[in-house]
DNA sequence: GTCTATATAAGGATAGAC
DNA sequence: GTCTATCCTTATATAGAC
């Protein structure tokens, strides 16, 4: 068997690379390369390059679906505070495990059937639960009464950039930017005191 | 000289296949399957693959730099206006050329050197412009105080879902499309009347 | 302007020596 | 567990017949 830290090491040398080219110009040698094999060698480690997508992928998936959970299990949380939860959660895994997350954000469209159709179910699920989560705020008369479907995929989208441009050393902390994406989504760009 | 008709009907399917599959998935001999013709044939048309994706990039570029130089050049408009401005910019651009645009907006890191700099420079000169709204309305307090990078990033995030997800048979009307996403940008999720 | 045939390079993956 | 050598497939692109 192989030795785990080592494939720990490829895995990771993967998910940048994937994150940075994407997964169709990543070439089993160019990783190979970036850990110090080659290619043939990569081999001992891992069953073939698909299953290093979907292992990002999925671990990923899993990640968010857990959030997810969490989130609609906490009886004590309206719809806001169940958005506020989610926004905390999306940053969270962001500034956790970059570069798997941005691979996994964009990349899962290259997996091959039956794995596809199963990460497409699971994100569609993400997706409906974090829906129902904004027409309850509606119904409710806390949210602004919208297209659920614009206000989902808006959201869902403002994120994106985290994955794309977020590095460490660039010296956003974490807290604050919890605090500005919340208050950009709950609150939007006008200020409420326009006079001071 | 090649039919220019045919050209662009290899570039709109070049187009859609770079969305849906990415560049670097995206072969010759598929792209000439669409079109009906063997793949050898498709260099009548056009010089080389990455011609196409350059044509791609660059035009969509141009759009989005014209319609910033419009805005701009509108002297009546606030800060608040300006925004308004360019949310209604990126829907008409997005509902108008969905293929390109998507291709344009994950694509572009495809390009090799000298484009990949050039194109890099317009998107970078695209943000500030849009950063420098930001800040004047900022500075103006007519948007609330916040971090303009992460308001400026957060925005342009927030529209990507248009190119993924937008299809003109998904019947969202591109009016309501506009209001509701200038809804969620000016004023946020939170209804200013819960009473109600 | 489209075809067949082909040049040339690179891809994922395996076999077998060490 | 890593290597060299290699298999097989696919890629972009060109040459030249029609």
């Amino acid at each position: 068997m192989a030795n785990s830290l080592r494939k720990q090491e490829i895995l990771e040398a993967a998910a940048r690379l994937f994150r940075d080219r994407g997964y169709p110009a990543t070439s089993m040698r160019h990783l190979a390369e970036e850990v110090q094999l080659k290619a043939s060698s990569l081999y001992n480690h891992i069953g073939s390059k698909e299953e290093i997508l979907k292992t990002i992928c999925f671990d990923n998936a899993r990640r968010f679906a857990d959030g997810m959970t969490d989130v609609q299990a906490n009886q004590e949380l309206g719809a806001a505070g169940k958005i506020k939860a989610l926004i905390r959660l999306h940053i969270q895994i962001a500034t956790h495990d970059l570069t798997s997350v941005t691979a996994f954000n964009d990349e899962w469209r290259h997996l091959s059937e039956p794995h596809l159709s199963e990460f497409k179910k699971m994100r569609k699920n993400y997706e409906n639960a974090f829906k129902d989560i904004l027409t309850q705020g509606i119904e409710e008369g806390i949210f602004r009464s919208q297209n659920p479907t614009i206000l989902l995929y808006s959201i869902l989208s403002s994120f994106r950039w985290l994955y794309d441009w977020f590095k460490p050393e660039r010296s956003i902390d974490s807290k604050q930017l919890e605090e500005e994406m919340t208050n950009l989504i709950m609150n939007g760009l006008l200020s409420n005191n326009p006079s001071e």
